[in-house]
DNA sequence: TATATTTGCAACCTAATAGTTGCATATAAT
DNA sequence: ATTATATGCAACTATTAGGTTGCAAATATA
């Protein structure tokens, strides 16, 4: 069913993922093999993330001569913002300080 | 160093995890059986589940006579909220348009 | 034109995930 | 005391994930 909310939080799931993500919305745009620079993984190994990145949204590609860019595109999170919202009651500190002696109780 | 990062965001990448914890946090608490009856999947795969959302502190487990009832612990995740408010800024609507637009003239 | 760079594709390996079943044990109910 | 229920533990299977290497093709540069 929700297929996109899947994709996004399996993206988010790896954290050299999350990486690659932090370095491209921090820095500029990068190449696949620029990135590739930045970690102790082939390049192939790379591109497998990119394109799970890419798959979430989360990275857009495009072709200039023979390179590939990648742009990171930060909406693509507002997915997870609105999953995390609903439970956002749940944890303000009233609330907390209840559940826990709930639990105490339980 | 991230290990608790690493681990939350492992628990909700899974679908079936994310169903489980909803059900706590929405209805009450649930011992394993109970949680199961709500899943296609046996005591055991749901037993599983439960033991990562456990170790991410998304579900705390307490024991009561033969049966083990799991807690919701939203506290949990206020490690993805932080994480996330880190991003905020890059896809408020002005932001997200710059973004497009530097795009689309790289 | 010849060479160097950037990439994609495909095959492959290994470890981790998601799931199963069977059996033993602890606790509760008759 | 016997039976039923809830669980944990261990072994097993199938699929996915994360990673590798080798090679061919496209694009830039000398």
């Amino acid at each position: 069913m929700s297929k996109k909310r899947d994709q996004i939080f399996k993206a988010i799931a790896d954290p050299t993922r999350r990486e690659i993500f932090h370095l491209l919305i921090m820095g500029s745009a990068l190449s696949i093999t620029q990135l590739s620079s930045h970690f102790d993984i082939s390049r192939q190994g790379i591109t497998k993330h990119v394109k799970l990145l890419e798959e979430a949204k989360m990275v857009n590609l495009e072709k200039e001569g023979r390179e590939r860019i990648c742009y990171a595109q930060a909406k693509a999170l507002k997915e997870v913002k609105e999953w995390l919202s609903f439970y956002d009651v749940f944890w303000d500190d009233k609330l907390s300080a209840l559940e826990d002696h709930l639990n105490k109780q339980a």
